[in-house]
DNA sequence: AAGCGAGAGTGATCGAGATCACGCAGAAGA
DNA sequence: TCTTCTGCGTGATCTCGATCACTCTCGCTT
């Protein structure tokens, strides 16, 4: 089952957090694994592409597993048991310092895979992931991803697609953390980039935003303070609207004058 | 040779500091492209672990060059036109914002490979390389090293393990960044980072550290000034001491305090 | 209905660090 | 030898945003 092991950078703080996740149910969450019987069309889902033989190998070593908003499936510093392919929903890709602070890294959407570059390297997880939807996942334990993609070199080219797709998100998001200097300009930034996954009508683009404003604060780098204070300043030039969880970008180009990328 | 092709967001002023390269030797630089006839040891050299008949197919597509520092290897926002592979020398991997404003994102060594994740997604190259110290580089077109890829299971091994590790470095970076709040945190990272290349004797570190506080201060995103500052406080605490480019790490355990992460 | 807790809104304060504006030294070239 | 240029050292300001300390408003539970 899930590794006790951490690392030695994970203080005590830090665990207080994760024994008492956000938005979690309590301990049992961490540990609800649905195990469910592998379907044809779950797999092709995310895996594109691929040969029927090299799917067939993957089913036979993956596991099906659900889990609830707030579960944690692996933590920083935990040693790599394996690679978490992402059926539904989505999930959180942390990491915490030592006093308590969080920086949201990647909020990963179905189709990714989860661990993927610590397993290849054989390095811990350098990440902390935490389901913010309920989610499914397909679990491949180490050794036997290793060999999957190691005969099937279709399963190698498909995952050095999606490593390279995380490259680039990451490169993404230090430029966008490490030269957007102010938080106006960090957080117009944002609201865009997560704005593509909506839909757009005659320039005015309406997406969920389910986050609160201390998740906006941890995937910008900046304090719940300054995010409240500056959506409001958003509303209040009528640039953007925000009811509930819904986002409506009434003035994109307002907020991409903003960005100096 | 060398696409002129610059993408929307490539504005004038970035462009005047790439046509004027901080040790440039002039525009002659960005074009000298000498062609060497590949050798064995230079391939094997930084692909270890590779079968035969996959470095032989290596050679065949690769053109070696070297390149002097200051050179331009490829800018932000260039269709992706090949994957370079750094056999010697030293490539700063750097981003810059319409303003100016340039962010290294990772200096890289011998044995690793430019361009890999954009010419697999097939998207224009997101970051600029500039030769740091003299390299020498093997290029492989785009197309070519997708079909090497693609026949030869271990080389798309070898790539996404050098994937992983780019994954993980930049993860590292967006850390160190985002998490460290204060300069003196950041510069303490860096150094201890950048210290690891280097030989250590009875706790006492001693590296070479060739870089200005201006690139200093872009690879931790702070100003010059308070890199200048923060550097004299820490020899002024006998943390350090910084002779010509020797770099001597007096207390590591000064450092280390500083960083929480 | 009452109590509770999480999230959002706001004001006041204060300090780190960006920015500007210099002077200075050593290397490179004329 | 005399400029020039690039990189380093420093002082004076001033702004942005972190932090603290609240209140208020929803949903939920009980």
């Amino acid at each position: 089952m899930a590794s006790p092991i951490m690392a030695a950078r994970t203080a005590a703080p830090c665990f207080e957090r994760w024994r008492n996740p956000t938005k979690g149910t309590g301990s049992s969450a961490r540990l609800a694994v649905v195990q469910t019987s592998p379907t044809e069309e779950a797999v092709s889902d995310s895996c594109e592409g691929l040969s029927e033989g090299t799917l067939q190998a993957l089913q036979k070593v993956e596991h099906l597993a659900s889990f609830p908003a707030g579960a944690i499936i692996f933590m920083e510093g935990q040693p790599a048991r394996g690679v978490y392919l992402l059926r539904q929903g989505r999930v959180k890709l942390l990491t915490t310092n030592s006093d308590g602070r969080t920086l949201i890294l990647k909020m990963a959407k179905p189709g990714e895979a989860l661990g993927l570059h610590s397993v290849i390297t054989g390095t811990p997880y350098d990440l902390t992931a935490e389901i913010l939807q309920p989610a499914e996942l397909a679990f491949i334990p180490h050794a036997d991803f290793l060999k999957c993609i190691d005969e099937h070199g279709d399963a190698c080219l498909h995952f050095a697609n999606l490593l390279s797709r995380d490259c680039q998100a990451v490169y993404g998001l230090a430029r966008s953390i490490g030269l957007c200097r102010s938080v106006p300009e960090r957080l117009a930034h944002f609201l865009l980039d997560w704005s593509t996954n909506g839909s757009a009508m005659d320039g005015v683009v309406r997406v969920k935003l389910a986050l609160t404003h201390e998740e906006i604060a941890q995937l910008i780098g900046a304090s719940r303070e300054t995010v409240t204070r500056t959506l409001s300043e958003f509303k209040r030039q009528q640039t953007i609207e925000l009811n509930r969880s819904t986002l409506v970008l009434r003035n994109k180009a307002a907020l991409e004058s903003l960005v100096a990328l």
